[in-house]
DNA sequence: TGCTACATGTAAAATGTTACATGATTCG
DNA sequence: CGAATCATGTAACATTTTACATGTAGCA
């Protein structure tokens, strides 16, 4: 569902293809959106069939044709409607979260060494954005609206790199101080 | 596919019932993972067949009937081997990111107003986070290796309301800079 | 008396991924 | 010569959500 409000507010930036938005969903929105090919053909195919988006077939020679979707008045406005509601934080399922709720399964040095690999992760996923953020900041304190946005969302991720890097620091931090004052489970008889 | 972990994982502190899970889902471990009702009752099943747990059938008075599932020696192994993965960041579809993104369709005033209702969610959320976290933290400082793996991860939900926050402060501080000090698009004719 | 908690399921619909299918061009 | 890019789609499968279905007990 949401797929579709991903689609329409990449159009509203400017017409492209099918593939033009799977190119944009695996580099520039790849941060915060993904979606396969097959389903954004077939959610392109939906809002068209809902008066969301219209296509003018281009013909081109030694590639394929394809088709250029645009947004129409409709999509544009049903797109403000969804913006203009109210979400609340939406729960994501997270994989390192869950691990980090296993990690009772794993010997102090294990879950130690796990940590470290998150650390390692999350230090790369800073520095990427850390590197688009260089280049973006100085067009979108001077460019368009359009430009200004894709900085903010831009921003989201890096924040969220951040925090998952201050993370696994202080859950590493965490267990080397119960490593090193270890817990008696009961009376030692 | 990955909710099979977390009902393994969940069952690997405790046996219980579908119900149980259901239940866990939407509080203990509503943070990071939520499923529905059908969802787990499915996945049961489907994990009982791949001899990954295993059911009792208590009989009650009074209230329905109820199957406690337990974790099996190969669904141990099975959650050990999955945690050791290395999955690297993963990224989701992020809502708020993605209305971000498309606020160049508001005018700054209502923008800003979007941002500030974000910042709102994310106060309250951290809130709510660091009412637990005063509960918890004590516990999981001398309890066993268990509660302090569900208190790394109720961190990592901390960490994440904290971005979010700052992330909607930095943001809608940048929107007052730019309706300040606003950008001509183009030579003014 | 009506709502919530307890407890488990099926059916249908929506949404998403992976594999299959085609075919020219460009780059190394 | 093989891989990647361009470009769109179908088919099959997997996953998830919502609606349907049932029935007792306790609380307000």
């Amino acid at each position: 569902m949401a797929l579709q409000y991903a689609i329409l507010s990449l159009l509203s930036q400017d017409e492209g293809s099918g593939y033009d938005l799977l190119k944009a969903f695996e580099h520039s929105v790849a941060n915060f959106w993904s979606a396969s090919h097959p389903q954004i053909y077939k959610e392109l195919a939906a809002l068209e069939r809902r008066g969301m988006v219209t296509h003018r077939r281009v013909v081109q020679q030694g590639r394929p044709n394809k088709k250029i979707f645009r947004i129409t008045a409709e999509g544009r406005a049903e797109l403000l409607r969804w913006l203009r509601k109210r979400h609340g934080i939406e729960g994501h399922n997270s994989i390192t979260t869950l691990k980090a709720f296993t990690l009772h399964l794993l010997e102090p040095e294990e879950a130690l060494a796990k940590l470290e690999e998150f650390r390692e992760d999350a230090r790369a996923e800073l520095k990427h954005y850390q590197g688009i953020e260089k280049d973006l900041a100085p067009k979108a304190k001077n460019g368009d609206p359009v430009m200004l946005a894709s900085y903010l969302s831009l921003l989201f991720g890096l924040n969220y790199a951040r925090g998952y890097l201050r993370w696994s620091e202080q859950a590493a931090e965490l267990l080397r101080e119960r490593m090193a004052r270890p817990v008696r489970k009961a009376r030692t008889a």
